[in-house]
DNA sequence: TATGAATGAGGGTTCATTCAT
DNA sequence: CATGAATGAACCCTCATTCAT
């Protein structure tokens, strides 16, 4: 009836759709349910979302862009390589524990074929991070030598990977056991080269 | 209309619906593409597979059974825990890149409904063998002392979102730099607590 | 896409369906028939019914309880066994003018596998109403003494199969020859026993 | 492999598909069970038959001709219209008893769309027998005066509808039974006029 | 004669999307 | 803004029929 539900409307649309989104996948999600989850007609979906399509893609953007925002502010006021680095990782994983349900819908991503490229550009920026900060901590000291790009690569795919044990599997995972795996290593320290 | 060997189909089938699946996902995959890229009729498919959620499962099967055999061979004719999961790190590693499409369709698993228990009971058993890597290299001292259960979560997710990086993102990770952080850690070793 | 009131669009695809099944049956009928024939889309008739399988049946229960309906009033309004029986006949056969398509789809029941629960119980009602009826015309000495279960199997038997002539054959029986036959039988009174 | 082979098949294809279209009707039928109950190929069951339905009609021609020749000889050798007709009766039901897959079969005479022609032509010709026979007792003196046409009809679907009840419902229904309605009626003879 | 793998049209059903109300 | 009945293309699957063997 007026603007504040139309917003409204919007957001019960955005929240239902994530859930049954992460719960089905895209293929196998349907407006219908969508819909009355929201608790609103199907036509109604249609008024704030030109498809299907379209609705699934702003569910993914809306959480790229909320990552993405908290990982450059926190890395900017990191003090050191491995606190920034350690930060990264621990608002990663924080917010797979409160946001279940993007994480599942980000990795299972529908086709593979709309919407590749902004996850490519997503991952791409992180992964860009997290080379800046590791180049930042060989240069301060903190790091040893290293392939960077590798490394990052590396460490991006492991926090992925942690992530989505934590989504799919129900693992828990603390930021502090993560941290000293990537820090520390496996090895005993008089056992190392 | 000609006549092939029922074994020779049921593989042309295989290696299309892989292709296929891996492409698209279950739920936006249709049964014609498959059967088109088989080079047979849609009826064909269905003498070999009683429908499309069957073929999928075999499909994710098959490769399960693979990569389980040889990764119990590999661990069994390991040395120490440090090549032991050296060897497994390289093995998973070196399959990702051989086959691609299994990797996709076995992390991009549709519904979460059908197959999820395998899935589980899968990597379930893949975390229970790093476990037990784990607490022979501490027994053994190669490794320093940790929480085994929540290190061989970690190992293991770690892994997995590497290889998710090179199926989906074209990454490519050396086995050695990926042993590198995971036995060496970060950190300059005159830096380690 | 025109909007119509739930019940028109119901009562069109039922008489659609009534017509479409009465002619082809069960197996050979298909729902783009009925959909053409009912003026409306395909999916249209799946926000009436859930399945082909649920139309049929309802088409057949609604006779049903119409048919029931008619006939234990005719019974309950008649003074005498013989006028009983008589509107019977007259009832069925009536209505077996008016809804041709109803006795088609009636008699040729699909599978014999669903609904046949149904077939026989609605049958055995009607047998055991002519079975009562004919017990109070022995009681009333209206009629001779016969069998009377067996008596009633051939009558409704009897009446069936007429019906079933009228509606497959155009064979045009006038009750009032139906009771001749009934009550009188075909000899002359003075050749009888 | 011999001539006789070749006919042994064909009777046993025969014999397999009255059995399966008798339960399931025609649409529901599907070549694959027939070809398993005959034991033999699907192929096979098209080097006797050059389609299903060319099987179908088979199946109720061979019944019809057997039915017609019996009918025939049976009335020709009466004595009397009253014998000729209770005869005719009583070899209906007793068929009816032995061969309950092809009453089924005839009855649910798939589409009626194929084959109507020669049901029609069938039915006629039993009508006309009856006739004859009523024409007969009527001049006799057996018989009552009647509308011949109007009462064979009656006769004829009231057999039909009996014999229909014996095979759908299990009803059982002794020739005499039957004759003393069709003969007798069901009043008391002082009742009648 | 006999086989049964292969075909592909066609069936039942679903569901994203539209639009009259 | 909102509804939900209606649409129709597209899906999975079946099965009569063919044909290389």
């Amino acid at each position: 009836m007026n603007k504040r539900s139309g917003i409204e409307s919007r957001r019960k649309i955005m929240k239902a759709a994530k859930d049954v989104f992460s719960r089905h996948g895209y293929g196998e999600t349907n407006i219908r349910e969508i819909s009355k989850k929201a608790g609103m007609s199907v036509g109604g979906i249609y008024l704030y979302f030109k498809s299907k399509e379209e609705l699934y893609k702003n569910l993914i953007n809306e959480g790229r862009r909320e990552i993405a925002a908290m990982t450059e502010t926190t890395i900017e006021q990191s003090r050191s390589a491995t606190e920034a680095l350690s930060n990264f990782l621990k608002l990663h994983l924080d917010y797979a524990v409160k946001h279940r349900e993007f994480i599942l819908l980000h990795i299972r991503e529908h086709g593979f074929a709309f919407g590749l490229a902004g996850k490519r550009q997503f991952f791409q920026k992180q992964r860009r991070l997290i080379e800046s900060v590791i180049e930042e901590g060989i240069r301060s000291s903190e790091f040893r030598k290293c392939n960077v790009r590798e490394t990052a690569n590396i460490i991006h795919g492991a926090l992925r990977g942690v992530i989505l044990s934590m989504a799919l599997d129900d693992i828990a995972v603390r930021p502090e056991a993560l941290n000293e795996l990537v820090f520390q290593g496996l090895l005993r320290p008089d056992k190392k080269i």
